[in-house]
DNA sequence: TTGGAAAGTCAATAAGGCTGACTTAAACAG
DNA sequence: CTGTTTAAGTCAGCCTTATTGACTTTCCAA
């Protein structure tokens, strides 16, 4: 690290580099780990108090973003095995929050959605969570919330950027 | 939500309120999930091979950053309770990747170090991290990258943020 | 000298992952 | 029609990381 080659921070243009030094990719990176902590914290207290927890909140999610979406498509975004995700499941379906619909083009399929119980809860955890985003958005402003989202998406692997685009096209075909 | 009253999109001044949209807000949500991941994921595949989890990683990153720091502030840091933190410790003490040297002051205190092979593996699990950081602040650039920082700090609560400004303090003193 | 703080430990419990093996039902290919 | 593949679900067993509660040892400080 040859110090006097760094040139002294003029303004925003891309000649600036000083947002690749180690310290600054250090501090990006623990101030990842406090906010995306305190970003979980929210719903998670609120499913402490129920029998759930963050798998649930997760399950519940996806299924109110993609209405009647089956179940390995779930298994994928979500990347975890179908006998991990079959207890969270099966728990939603019994408490009759999530309801599993036979696939009218293929039977062996199982559509997936929320029930109106279901529906709420979504969004009660959802609100909590929108509400400190929302905050945070609003204290940094439109140019910051630009820039946030453009890191987030260049920091995606292949699989997070196309589940990441596929959850803003057209909800699933029954 | 009526329509007709939002403004249509004119630059990027603070009277454009389309980034505090419900769909923004979901989206900005969705990005941060699926970054996360990714940003998780390198680390993690360097641990499996050997026989740590990402507890160790947390252990090793805030160790490496506050060398000397003891365990009630490690405890405080990490959000854990001493149980959970006993036995990645011992791994990591068992292992000599770090070394609890008494207090001089205190001679209750453990003034947590890493060793050589601590610093190493801290190196290689950090390096993984920073590579996928670093490839986005490029793609990004500086101005995403500011805006990025800005929506973090606004995210995290007062826990973290207090840790978050400790961090970048002076390091403990034995 | 005594109270309390820092650290460490034992035991029990739980959530949420995993692998492997297997079944059922339905679609599909020949 | 038959055999294979696919979607889903299940059982059993295991691991990691977390929890609470109870307790000990060491040691600082009033």
């Amino acid at each position: 690290m040859k110090e006097g080659s760094i040139k002294p921070v003029t303004g925003q243009g891309p000649e600036n580099l000083l947002f690749l030094t180690d310290e600054q990719i250090r501090g990006g990176i623990e101030a990842f780990f406090f906010a995306y902590r305190a970003f979980t914290a929210d719903p998670d207290e609120i499913l402490e108090r129920m029998d759930y927890g963050r798998a649930h909140h997760r399950a519940l999610h996806f299924i109110a973003r993609k209405p009647g979406l089956n179940v390995s498509a779930l298994l994928d975004i979500l990347g975890v095995t179908k006998q991990s995700l079959n207890r969270v499941l099966r728990a939603l379906l019994a408490d009759g929050l999530v309801e599993a619909r036979i696939g009218k083009r293929d039977r062996r399929e199982r559509r997936l959605h929320l029930t109106e119980s279901g529906a709420e809860l979504e969004r009660r955890l959802s609100e909590a969570q929108r509400a400190r985003v929302r905050a945070a958005y609003r204290a940094a402003g439109p140019q910051a919330v630009a820039g946030f989202r453009t890191v987030l998406e260049a920091m995606m692997d292949d699989a997070g950027s196309r589940q990441f685009r596929d959850m803003r096209g057209a909800e699933a075909a029954e």
